[in-house]
DNA sequence: ACCCGGATATGATAATTATCATGACATGAC
DNA sequence: GTCATGTCATGATAATTATCATATCCGGGT
């Protein structure tokens, strides 16, 4: 038994950290299982009763929702230490969404039970939670807001800009979504994602080998995704 | 001093109910106050500093973004009994949405304070809370991408049955917004609300008596709002 | 009563976006 | 290696939606 939870950065354990004694801390941890997860792999379905409450470890995964036609809608991009299992997890016995894996990742992934009491006996761990949750479901919705009102080469861009910013912390990066998924993100087509993704190219704001993309012009990417 | 909280359906005195023993009842309702709005009146003004936990006791309010460029987005609408103040109010020390009232709204107000050390205390009122919270964000969330997969006439379709269904109750009702707010509400322009409204009067789904909608046709609107 | 501003309404046109068609290219199965 | 499948790519066209222009209607203020 590790209390200190093994997962250095793992954002729960700043929690605990915070909040918990040694005692509480071991019953997490003692539950505490880790899981991994190959590219394409998927691993929440929409519909699946709720059992964990788990967070991402490594890797990249999607949260999203298909329609009855096969088509889906991607909600958000959960990264290392994103819980993946926010969304409805204290409230329906059920995942409303699926949850994929975009790279190889790991996931942990802790009691439900644990938590409740654990959350039942210490009000400033769900203080915290409550923080916490708040903060991601505005940024969703927000997030949300904010693409709706852009015309595609705003999507595409903040989009571009999201994955420079927000996950890689590099102007050059490898795309983790292929140009299908990059539509259902943002909501669009896949040709004018790529129709897109070509223009900018051409612009010279882009430079494009494969999956690997180069973010040539952030000013005027950036303008886009503002103003254009 | 009044324990029972005076607003007899307070969905939040239901949840003390539960778990709040006498004087904790107290604590709460001492500092709890009830203010009125006017229709069109503002409640909360973006980027204001939060300083209660409110849900509203009567009327009905829009949550809502502006732009720099003076355009707004709807996020959602509250009825009574649902949290005014429910969005980032655990986590930002801002607001970052207005909410101003569609109707004659009254508002009960409690201080932040008192819920933040009741969840301190009570374990049980914080994942009531948090289970609360959970389904607030995923509703909204999942409405917004409902309606983004949707044509105009499908978001309207989609519009008037959720004011039927969900907030009257009733297939005749007054809207509580107007053309420009429901563009906002569903991401269109007015001129296309309108244009819509007015066909689905022309193919007898509709009547419309000025600010009063009569849905003649729920059957047809509701295969509109699903697959047209 | 009148005027005014905003909301409602409708048409014509332009802009945006989706769909359909086609082909190149890559990658894994065999 | 070849084949097959899916992704990437681009053009032509159709559908959808926004913009602009204009007119009517309605309620509040004077």
């Amino acid at each position: 038994m590790d209390p200190s939870c093994s997962c250095e950065l793992c954002e729960l354990r700043e929690l605990f950290v915070q909040n918990l004694d040694e005692e509480n801390m071991e019953i997490i941890c003692s539950g505490k299982v880790e899981k991994e997860y190959r590219t394409g792999e998927i691993i929440v379905k929409e519909g699946t009763r709720i059992q964990d409450f788990s967070y991402l470890k490594s890797g990249l995964v999607k949260l999203y929702r298909s329609d009855p036609s096969g088509r889906e809608q991607i909600i958000t991009i959960a990264k290392p230490m994103d819980y993946v299992s926010l969304l409805s997890v204290f409230s329906d016995k059920k995942y409303n969404y699926s949850v994929s894996a975009l790279e190889d990742s790991v996931t942990c992934n802790l009691k439900m039970e644990d938590i409740r009491s654990l959350i039942h006996k210490d009000g400033k761990l769900a203080l915290n939670l409550l923080g916490k949750m708040s903060r991601v479901a505005d940024t969703i919705i927000l997030e949300s807001l904010e693409i709706r009102k852009k015309h595609l080469r705003g999507r595409v861009a903040y989009l571009l800009i999201y994955f420079s910013e927000t996950v890689f912390y590099t102007k050059e990066f490898d795309l983790p979504l292929t140009r299908k998924e990059m539509a259902e993100y943002v909501g669009m087509t896949t040709e004018n994602v790529i129709r897109t993704l070509s223009e900018f190219r051409k612009d010279g704001i882009l430079k494009i080998y494969g999956k690997t993309i180069q973010i040539a012009n952030m000013d005027s990417l950036r303008s886009i995704s503002e103003f254009g």
